[in-house]
DNA sequence: TCATAAATACCGACCGGTTGGTATGTTGAC
DNA sequence: GTCAACATACCAACCGGTCGGTATTTATGA
């Protein structure tokens, strides 16, 4: 007559730390983030936290791994992936990333972004599993781009797996302006732009006929 | 008889510390470096560090403007900037930014963008200033996309103000997958990406006859 | 011109608090 | 009784920042 009952009182002590870490990174980045803090935000002692991970460097690998996991989710499921056409396919996911630059900025920004811009240089597990995860979800996009690339621009000189990475830089850029900014606008502005690339990319007018 | 002999002795203590603590900010990050590591990496102690500034924060500030003011002499006087035409001097813009990624990661990224994204929520002074001089640099670039539009895409439905921005966010979201993928390869490519679709914001092609 | 006062530049010991991490329980399920 | 799952207490190192003191430069004024 539990598991399921017990509300918000013991969903895995360990998920309860991933997801205060993910907050907490978003919000304040990963050298400004505490144990100690994460611990609080998520109801819970230091014992337990060194019962799960091994040092604060684990602690991030693992929640890169959460997030991306989160992530796959949230795009596996949504809406676009249900069109036929690839590019449809691709536009859609660019207007769904645009959708979802909603709330406080720590809610849409990317935890991967964010930990491997402080830690590339000093922590190479750290700057492993963020290019392992970005690189992940490039890949899924590149797919909808290569079928739509051998539909409509066979013979385009870029390839798929680059435009891909550019789309992930993009957000990744906009995250930033916006935490400059204070505002999620310039996020959307840039997707837009984004949006229109991929729409030149595509466009018929920009092919030689033949 | 002296003045400009002393070779690296003297060269003002708090530009030392300015540099010294942009090159430390640009590989670790703001919150993982500490006021001793910048210190010893200028060569004096905390007395003059807190002589010259009255606390972390407002080095981080004063490290923005004079991030902000190098940068600016460099584009400045940048070769690309004598072409007459505003449209060559954007490209050329654009092209220097791409050859300029060169040598270690931390000597070409960004110490705005690395400092807004662990800053932006728990201290307004960087994120002001960070906004405030990525905002300026954008300006500049704004200047010549606004004239290139004039003259070869007046009726397109951009502004150059959001181009420019946009520019800026591919930039920061370059370094990032630099960082990521520790290496800069990834980042010319964005840089090849963000030319191809300033070619065709502007390629005449694009835009209806009238 | 030169003593001297006053400001500036810098040193390095020190402070209270926080850091990541450890060592040692305690508790409850099987 | 054993073992995973946590709590509690604690540690040395390090953190940003202060403070009293000392060189060095600059301003002053007779």
């Amino acid at each position: 007559m539990d598991g399921a009952i017990t509300a918000k009182a013991k969903p895995d002590a360990r998920k309860r730390l991933l997801d205060a870490a993910m907050q907490a990174i978003r919000t304040q980045g990963y050298s400004a983030t505490s144990v100690d803090d994460i611990c609080r935000a998520a109801g819970l002692t230091k014992g337990a936290f060194f019962h799960h991970f091994k040092s604060k460097e684990e602690l991030a690998v693992a929640a890169a791994a959460h997030f991306s996991a989160m992530a796959e989710v949230l795009f596996a499921s949504a809406a676009y992936r249900k069109l036929g056409d690839p590019l449809d396919r691709l536009l859609g996911y660019v207007d769904f990333r645009g959708a979802i630059l909603d709330g406080p900025i720590p809610e849409f920004t990317c935890l991967l972004g964010t930990m491997v811009q402080e830690a590339y240089a000093t922590s190479p597990a750290i700057r492993r599993a963020c290019d392992t995860y970005i690189g992940a979800h490039a890949a899924e996009v590149a797919k909808d781009i290569a079928a739509a690339k051998a539909l409509y621009a066979p013979r385009a000189e870029w390839s798929a797996e680059s435009v891909a990475l550019y789309t992930q830089a993009v957000l990744q850029g906009a995250f930033i302006l916006a935490k400059a900014k204070n505002g999620n606008a310039i996020a959307r502005d840039c997707v837009a732009h984004l949006r229109r690339y991929l729409e030149l990319l595509f466009d018929r007018h920009n092919q030689e006929e033949e």
